[in-house]
RNA sequence: GGUGGGUUGCCCGAGCGGCCAAUGGGAGCGGACUGUAAAUCCGCCGGCUCUGCCUUCAGUGGUUCAAAUCCACUACCCACCA
């Protein structure tokens, strides 16, 4: 219930747009309130995108109001509003569930669901399923988002909804909806889409978006991404997802401008947000690898523990002893970091291509028994800085 | 409902019977430079059992020695008229 919170959001460059500010800030001043954030189940993961506005409803969570995090199984039933795919599957309506089910389990890691103002889990296919389908479409239709939000006041008097600044329109209809209905006011915030400083989209690589899903995007890949950000993008994703004093993140922030060669801003987010996501242990290690396989020693002088850590972090294949070791170029695409066999070859051809950091010549080069360190890791790089592992096994 | 235009590789967009795996741009990838960054420059950029072969230009069928290119039908999109 700090007053500053709004004023916090506004540093860190978090809001887009608000209702009237002045009866917003009254609002949060005044009680422990309750708000709410939408996500549609269009994956089985939670990604980065994601993450920049449930980081904002954990701000209002510190701050001691209840968050509301709704998964809307029905909105991803719906999906395309046109209608055109309007034929699902029965498969597809388990699938969405599974799906609802794993992002709620990454709500929970995120989320405080303790305590006097524990976050709520919500799922509007409570309020949806028992409505008939006729009844559904005639009064409901298409905009049951803003439905949502009318619902949860009636439930949870829930009178503030955040999301992305592309929900704006959406919010705001649920609120007049609020007040038509219900004859109460209630309000809205809006975060800006996070767009990084060459144009494109933020959280996406040429591989995909990062997930938060350990599965789907490694914790390695996930620290390495943040480590590699253009250092243009750096201050701002501190102040978007970092939980550091501000004090703390302009110190960063100045060593970005001074020093940009140390990183150190890079570094600590992506430690702070591993360790988020993935737990602290978790980042030791990753970080532990890249200091391994990208420090300047030998690869064959760290000891077998090191080594073997180190490897389990990256993309990976085993093969079986006493099997020939495969080409080079076969091992890499095995291990999934080059998709073909001519992407594999190109890369040698155009001298990318690395074993146990020397680099390798020809496109029929295979490694020998000699080349496995420890005798059993093959560590395969491409490009500067693209590794992946072979274990024989 | 009527008439006309469109559908090309990850995206945009040329091609309009053979010289087309298909111009150009973007993205991506490799190299140089660096800081596991950016910008810049150079190269690559469908797949494979790789001097050749195979699968691509919305779908299906047809004409032809030969089609992304011509014809017919189907699907989707867009424009003008109603």
């Amino acid at each position: 219930m700090t007053s500053s919170l709004l004023d916090d959001l506004q540093w860190r460059k978090s809001i887009a747009q608000t209702t009237d500010r002045k009866e917003l800030e009254t609002f949060l001043n005044g009680a422990s309130r309750s708000l709410y954030l939408g996500f549609d189940p269009t994956a089985p993961s939670l990604h980065l995108g994601n993450l920049a506005v449930l980081t904002v409803l954990r701000r209002f969570q510190l701050a001691g109001h209840k968050p509301i995090a709704l998964v809307g199984g029905a909105t991803g039933l719906v999906g395309d509003p046109s209608g055109r795919n309007s034929e699902r599957s029965l498969n597809e309506v388990e699938v969405v569930a599974d799906w609802v089910g794993r992002i709620r389990a990454q709500l929970e890691g995120f989320l405080d669901f303790t305590g006097k103002n524990a976050a709520v889990m919500a799922n509007n296919l409570d309020w949806t399923a028992p409505v008939s389908a006729i009844s559904f479409l005639r009064d409901i239709g298409k905009h049951f988002s803003v439905f949502d939000y009318l619902e949860l006041n009636r439930r949870h008097d829930c009178a503030l909804q955040i999301g992305g600044s592309d929900q704006w329109g959406n919010i705001v209809a649920g609120v007049d909806l609020i007040r038509r209905v219900e004859s109460k006011s209630a309000h809205a915030l809006t975060i800006p889409l996070m767009t990084k400083a060459d144009g494109t989209k933020f959280g996406k690589t040429a591989s995909g978006a990062i997930w938060l899903d350990p599965k789907m995007t490694s914790p390695y890949a996930f620290f390495q991404f943040f480590l590699n950000s253009d250092d243009r993008d750096v201050e701002q994703l501190l102040r978007s997802f970092s939980f550091k004093s501000h004090e703390e993140l302009e110190q960063l922030f100045e060593s970005l401008k001074t020093n940009p060669g140390a990183r150190e801003a890079h570094r600590a987010l992506a430690r702070e947000l591993t360790s988020l996501i993935h737990g602290e242990s978790e980042t030791l290690k990753v970080e532990a690898a890249a200091k391994a396989l990208f420090g300047q020693g030998e690869l064959a002088d760290l000891d077998v523990e090191t080594l073997s850590g180190a490897l389990s972090e990256l993309p990976r294949t085993n093969l079986s002893k006493g099997v020939p070791i495969p080409t080079w170029v076969d091992l890499i695409v095995a291990t999934g970091l080059v998709e073909s066999k001519s992407a594999a070859r190109r890369i040698v051809k155009e001298g990318g291509a690395y074993l146990n950091n020397e680099k390798i010549v020809g496109e029929d080069f295979a490694p020998t028994a000699q080349s496995l360190l420890h005798g059993r890791f093959l560590v395969l790089r491409k490009g500067k800085r693209d590794l992946a592992a072979v274990e024989i096994s």
